[in-house]
DNA sequence: TATATGACAGCAT
DNA sequence: CATGCTGCCATAT
């Protein structure tokens, strides 16, 4: 199956954002401890056919929608799940982000 | 061991 | 706001 220790971590990380938040691809490279990896976290979610892992949460930076086999059906996904989606970014992105950012010092 | 491949990010134009 | 380019990286060949 599936090679690749950073995958796993990757996968395990993706499963855990709440319903109805959503995280970036260097969000998801950052928790899983490669900061710069988000490209490869792509890659990653490219192949994503595990129904247990909602990689229709992560999206890019800034909001944007990001990539997804099926936009439309990525659109669809979050609305159903309460966001507001506009044809190419995430409403209130930063209230919906996770995890909860810490506050700076 | 080397090269190719992107559901990216950030900055420049 | 849209394009394009560079840096970065795990994976597959």
């Amino acid at each position: 199956m599936s090679e690749g220790r950073f995958r796993q971590r990757v996968l395990s990380t993706v499963r855990r954002i709440p319903i109805g938040r959503v995280a970036t691809y260097g969000d998801i490279a950052r928790l899983a401890g490669r900061p710069r990896a988000a490209r490869a976290v792509g890659n990653i979610m490219r192949d994503c056919r595990a129904r247990d892992v909602p990689c229709h949460r992560v999206i890019a930076a800034g909001g944007a929608i990001g990539g997804y086999s099926d936009l439309p059906v990525k659109r669809a996904l979050l609305r159903a799940e309460g966001l507001i989606v506009t044809s190419t970014r995430v409403k209130d992105f930063a209230r919906k982000r996770w995890p909860e950012r810490r506050k700076r010092r």
